[in-house]
DNA sequence: TAGATTGTTAATCGATTAACAATC
DNA sequence: TAGATTGTTAATCGATTAACAATC
């Protein structure tokens, strides 16, 4: 709804954190937290913590800090997870089964509709009630179900042809694990994980600790 | 070996990128690569490509640009992919059990050896010749086996515990996917896969397209 | 040799940190 | 009122881009 200048995608991906934080407070009762708290339990600075939070408005009051609630809820709203998602895996191995298994997901306002997959093996299957279906059947079920966000757990060859189905279906935002670049068209929302290259990452640290202990 | 004065993460962050392109590139039978090409085929500038290859040496040859090959296995051995990691994975549910299956690393020269987990009807099930054991064998798994990696696919309310048996065991990193912050002494490498993170900025992208679309 | 492309320095841009007046 | 802490501007730091001489 703002029409901010468009915040910079450092700053965005730095808010899942400090809502995460807060989520954590509010469990345990905290309702008041002040950006130098904050940073302490997040490791970066107050100072970056409160530029960062006035990108999108002045949520504290000077000389008492941040109420909790209402800054997770701001958050929330700012993040888009005050509204609910609906999804489909495609691709029923493991991992995309862990996906569907995980109730974080769900409870965060995305829910999984249905998996899909290839394999016959796998059809008709359910995963905590929800069925693994025909992937010739995903383009007509997102259609008919206004499915938003389509995931990616294939195999790496399989994913771009995924992409073009769920680009076709009138998918919104995608959230692909395989480790290839899929290719779709400007205005859906492509988000990568790339765990090869987290784990490469993690080699590459343990191989140069000396320079890269007590990083953040 | 090297003893630069440190290249930035943002650098380091951008390795495993380069050397999955050169994967590709190899595998369709390309030798020669220039930083402009590299610069298409990844997004990044030609100038940072060079920039960022340039912190570990001058692998390219003027007029010339890169040999595919080389490069391919000089970022191998920066990466530290030229030698194999023994890992465990604490956690034995489909996330745990995805990690085990999936190929990928294995061929990078990440060795799944056990899963662990308190589900007793786990035990004793194997994924792919990879036996699932009582978390409680663990530490001296761990220790007899001179395992370096360990990979947390636990919920979060026992991410700490896994890690701090991790720590007692002498793992040297760790690839935690519990949506938690883990403590651990400082020469311990922590790698985090905050999945929740990446899904919510998806989510925040999806409902800030106009200024997103087209993002890198 | 002429053309191409690197390696590297300098210029620019953007992000982080410091500082402090405003104010609860 | 005194103390605390924000919101915000200015200063610093670091990362990216541009430019070009070196050289294959």
């Amino acid at each position: 709804m703002e029409k901010e200048n468009r915040v910079s995608i450092t700053v965005i991906r730095r808010l899942p954190k400090y809502y995460r934080y807060l989520n954590d407070l509010l469990n345990k009762g905290i309702n008041r937290i002040s950006s130098q708290e904050l940073s302490k339990m997040t490791g970066f600075t107050a100072s970056q913590i409160r530029q960062d939070l006035n990108n999108f408005g002045g949520f504290g009051q000077q000389g008492y800090g941040y109420n909790v609630e209402d800054l997770h809820s701001q958050l929330g709203k700012i993040l888009g997870l005050d509204k609910v998602y609906k999804s489909v895996i495609a691709g029923a191995g493991n991992l995309g089964q862990a996906i569907a298994n995980y109730r974080g997901f769900q409870d965060a306002g995305f829910e999984v509709l249905s998996l899909f997959d290839k394999n016959p093996k796998l059809i008709g299957i359910k995963i905590r009630d929800i069925e693994i279906r025909d992937v010739d059947e995903m383009e007509s079920f997102i259609k008919e179900n206004g499915i938003e966000i389509g995931i990616i757990t294939t195999p790496k060859e399989s994913a771009q042809m995924i992409a073009e189905i769920f680009e076709r279906s009138g998918i919104k935002g995608i959230w692909n694990f395989a480790p290839a670049d899929i290719k779709v068209k400007e205005d859906i929302i492509v988000e990568n994980v790339y765990l090869n290259e987290s784990l490469f990452a993690l080699s590459y640290f343990m191989n140069n600790k000396k320079d890269y202990v007590r990083r953040d």
